[in-house]
DNA sequence: GACTAAAGTTTCATGGGATGGAAGTTTCTG
DNA sequence: CAGAAACTTCCATCCCATGAAACTTTAGTC
């Protein structure tokens, strides 16, 4: 019996391990050398490396000139064919792209993953103010304008469940109390659209809406501005029709 | 040793069984029940639910209540740190979305991926007409816009490579004879735009451009359009335009 | 609601594929 | 051009994947 399998908490079965691999890319981490990955799987260099290389023969991964690996084709083409991709995000895009030249602002569209707001899609300009938000990526439900959405229109006892835990503080105006919380996603329901102001980044604000299929609500789309360009009003009425307009694209399938 | 295994040519390892499996998902296969993902590997069925099991408890699949499996989110959000998504289609989304805009048609992103054009992204909306290329999909580079441009700026010795194959000719206007492809593909270097009319699906024809960085040719945006909306001139100089575009975002980047 | 065929799940003895330390090779770096 | 770091190959050992068979659940039929 080797012993880094009884020592660390490295995954044992090769599958497991393989989607340990693949997980090592994130937004921080999208190229990647051998090394690096053996370090933070914690794998043996020669396991990983016959792992890597499997992965790379399958298009899963691909190794560049600059020998560090990305994610592969393949990968990506199966990626397509997630709900995700081909549904939502395909029904959504042409009402997504106008959204974005009506108001010429930062356009995200999000739906609840694990307990987190996944950023489904992002249109970003020049124009726009920089984000964090990217697709792919997750953020907190209660820091975000699309993620207070997603969690008020949620059922009370997920509401709670969410509340129960420690609740990360981004900035000075994030919103960590529970009550505080319970308020603002109360008014989040009665007015159909979510406000933030400082509360994920310094500076800028959003304004989210669900977009309700069989009244539930199965994502919600919303836009990322500048402080003193929150115009509520405006934002919330545009927001409300696009909504609207990629619930019918969604029935239309 | 198990019959399986030597008579079937169904693969050996684990690992490769695992992305022959996640392969099962395509366009036509977008949610599949256990019994269809074991008949399309030929895979026993208590493997293939033990490697399946495996890949849904890591997020990489995951069963609806219809009992079938999709691919999860979990893959997905790994595929958006492709360098095509991360890079590529995210430095093209806000010129796409503008083209999408102002032409009103069908907006499609493509790269060479394995001797085919693999669409990257597309923008369809209902005033646009139906196609086949689809995001994450590939189609042959003789018979779309996209593919003609990719081709047309490959070395020489690749080009002689695609037109030495067979070549399929999905409709009677497809052009597959290759000397008839040779002079077209000069076209389009010349021109520096591609034409396609019903070579792809009968009644509508698409235009394309190249993106090029460093002096190479990266990728293709095209437009699908309606047979006798074909405004040559007007389209290329929209499209001329929106690929320097793009060309700018990623050199920004 | 009983009956049944199909789909899905669990079990378990077996041996072949995965394992990882070590040695060898290539590629950076100063 | 050393020396180190990164990468690749090797191979004896043995653990884990394997898949047929038995079992359970689900869906369809009368």
């Amino acid at each position: 019996m080797s012993p880094a399998r009884v020592e660390s908490g490295a995954p044992t079965a090769l599958l497991e391990r393989a989607m340990e691999i693949l997980s090592c890319f994130d937004p921080k981490h999208s190229a990647l050398t051998l090394t690096q990955i053996a370090e933070i799987t914690k794998l043996p260099m020669s396991t990983c490396h016959r792992i890597v290389g499997t992965l790379e023969a399958g298009g899963f991964l691909s190794k560049g000139s600059d020998r560090k690996f990305r994610v592969g084709t393949k990968l990506w083409t199966i990626a397509q064919h997630a709900p995700l991709s081909e549904r939502l995000r395909e029904s959504a895009l042409p009402t997504l792209a106008r959204l974005y030249e009506e108001t010429g602002e930062n356009v995200t569209l999000a739906v609840l993953d694990r307990g987190q707001a996944l950023y489904v899609d992002r249109l970003v300009g020049e124009r726009s103010i920089p984000t964090i938000s990217r697709a792919g990526g997750h953020l907190p439900l209660h820091t975000t304008g699309v993620g207070k959405v997603l969690l008020a229109y949620q059922s009370e006892k997920a509401i709670e469940q969410y509340l129960s835990q420690p609740l990360p503080k981004p900035t000075p105006q994030s919103i960590t109390q529970p009550d505080a919380l319970r308020k603002d996603l109360a008014e989040v329901r009665k007015n159909g659209y979510s406000i933030t102001r400082q509360e994920m980044t310094r500076g800028s604000g959003s304004i989210a809406v669900p977009i309700m299929r069989n009244g539930k609500c199965v994502a919600a789309v919303g836009v990322i501005v500048h402080l003193n360009r929150l115009d509520v009003n405006r934002l919330v009425s545009t927001l409300t029709d696009a909504a609207a307009s990629i619930a019918a694209e969604l029935d239309g399938h």
